[in-house]
DNA sequence: ATGAAAGCGCTAACAT
DNA sequence: ATGTTAGCGCTTTCAT
């Protein structure tokens, strides 16, 4: 509570400064720096005279200035199409943990699916001078990748391996997803498909290619429900309800595959399922897409394709935190690739 | 790619200035800043000239600087226990549009549920000199309390109803939840009861209060599983499978009643009991809580207490917002209140 | 190991 | 409506 003396022109008084803890410390603001950054580059007595002035004092650095003076945010921006995505939960907290432990902070950035405002978002981003950008998915405009290329600063693109990264880049082929599902169903026997999905761009690849390779094999007839918006639910359970509509299952017909790109879907599906008294894997099969946590624990169990989310942000924090170290380090680009794992629900007997 | 001239002690270049684009505009810097803050405050004519520099050099504000320089950060903290719990995720969705559309940024924040590193997490926070923040939950400890209240950053906390709140706050009373489930099944002609808990400090306090509601009804024996963690549909199924080893309802006894503190416990309870051939609500009833997005979709349809999470979201948002356009205002307290949701699985016969 | 000077990029406050 | 000056709180750079 002592009052300063404002200077001719000062402005009205603030918190408590690092010249404050200088002062009462009886050293010069500047060492108080270097206790605050490198301890080690202070002799010890000299560093409990410091750390005494700031409990004292309840000191708090302020890293606007210290970013502003030292060129480096500390800051990294983690932009996701959406934080209701339980997908991406696990990524996101792998991403978070890691940076927190490296003294990074994270900032958020919500994209939605629509490329609308993304300038705008970026714009808000840089403003904010991160020393890295993690993105989930990839700018959708072209002016938006250009103008982050211009920044130059580090990005990491995740969940997707596009051609032109902007930068790093750590995901797997959604490609190959949709047809080595389509492969591996195939040789499991199923031969009368359907598809269910949301139209987020990445799941609509893997449905076409998925589609792709089931006409390859001479299955042309796929009926398709493709909705809007996030995968929930209500939205499998509607799926199905509409499938089944012109497409009922008898004990006479081969089973009906039921691919969702999602795990969400998927549980619906075999919700509605139960709820119908249709017997899943009999007469209906289902295979999902995430492994989510429940995948494993549906009645009865879901298929699915595995993706480790939380190795996939923890790889991406560590190629970002790498190249925060080694400025020169090359872009690496890291497929983690995905497995397919059968369980119960692609069980029918042919 | 200008070679600027260093100062005798200058720095190594760095990016575009505010000073670079009045330059090009034939302005002075605070005019610049002028159109960037309150662009009416500008001339028409001036306006385009700026903005014809701004586009000509790429020219990004730095928000870190103009943070310092204003004292307003234009930055958010949200806290949130983890970002992996659904239960959240609305909440932190509705807070982080409100923010977005009103210039300010989110930084994240995690705290964990336990209350070791909840001191240095606040420091870091604070380090940035956010306008507000915005807590899920409480603070634990008393010094984190004290140094949030010394820093007099406006505080809403959400998802509870505390005596002493830091500052604002929004939430309910999980008390309330507790014992108007009890009353509510109690009249619906349910006697025996199980309990179904993860160990998060909010869902124990309802948990709490429904026995204590029970026991007044004289109902002491009920069965309990208490697990460790995040709640999981594996969880719900772990834990009805536990509570079904020394109590198997047979169309003699009385259904029996399996109160959760989680909808998401509650599915896995609804898993496991089809997985059993359990019927509900015959034989087994199932409440949950917070009519997450699938509750009213599972098979059978979830019971469940509903807590709006995207208006708790926005009312925070909100409340924030008003303090920081008006200082003078008081600190409000907003009980945003529950629904009690009956579906099937509490349609029990007696 | 510590200090002094200069300046990071912007805006508050006071002109005009 | 626009300009001038000082300074936000810290760190870089150079000196001792």
């Amino acid at each position: 509570m002592t009052a300063k003396q404002p200077g001719s022109k000062g402005r009205s008084t603030r918190g408590i400064t690092l010249v404050d803890v200088a002062r009462l410390a009886g050293v010069a603001p500047m060492t108080v720096s270097r206790y605050l950054n490198a301890p080690d580059a202070v002799r010890e007595e000299t560093r409990l005279k410091i750390q005494q002035a700031i409990v004292q004092t309840g000191y708090v650095q302020n890293r606007l200035a210290s970013s502003l003076a030292s060129n480096r945010s500390r800051l990294v921006a983690v932009v996701l199409p959406m934080v209701t995505n339980p997908l991406f939960s696990d990524t996101f907290q792998a991403i978070n943990e890691r940076l927190m432990q490296a003294g990074y902070q994270v900032l958020l950035g919500v994209s939605g699916y629509q490329s609308e405002q993304e300038q705008h978002l970026l714009d808000v981003i840089l403003s904010r001078r991160p020393d890295g950008i993690i993105l989930t998915g990839t700018l959708h405009t072209q002016a938006s990748r250009a103008r982050l290329r211009a920044a130059a600063v580090p990005v990491v693109e995740t969940w997707d391996l596009t051609d032109d990264p902007i930068d790093m880049l750590v995901g797997f082929s959604h490609e190959r997803v949709g047809s080595e599902v389509a492969q591996r169903l195939l040789r499991l026997g199923y031969r009368r498909f359907a598809l269910l999905a949301v139209d987020d761009p990445r799941g609509l690849r893997r449905a076409q290619s998925l589609l792709d390779a089931l006409t390859q094999a001479g299955i042309g007839d796929v009926q398709q429900q493709i909705f809007a918006g996030l995968p929930t639910l209500e939205q499998g359970r509607r799926g199905l309800a509409a499938l089944l509509e012109n497409d009922w299952p008898t004990p006479q017909t081969p089973p009906l595959m039921v691919v969702c790109t999602s795990d969400t879907l998927a549980h619906g599906v075999l919700t509605e399922a139960a709820a119908r008294g249709l017997p899943v894997p009999e007469r209906l099969g289902v295979m999902g897409f995430g492994d989510m946590n429940f995948a494993s624990h549906t009645f009865p169990a879901l298929s699915t394709v595995r993706i480790d989310g939380a190795q996939l942000g923890a790889c991406a924090a560590d190629l970002l935190l790498r190249r925060l170290q080694q400025p020169e380090q090359v872009a690496e680009i890291v497929d983690i690739g995905f497995s397919l794992i059968e369980r119960q629900s692609t069980r029918a007997v042919f």
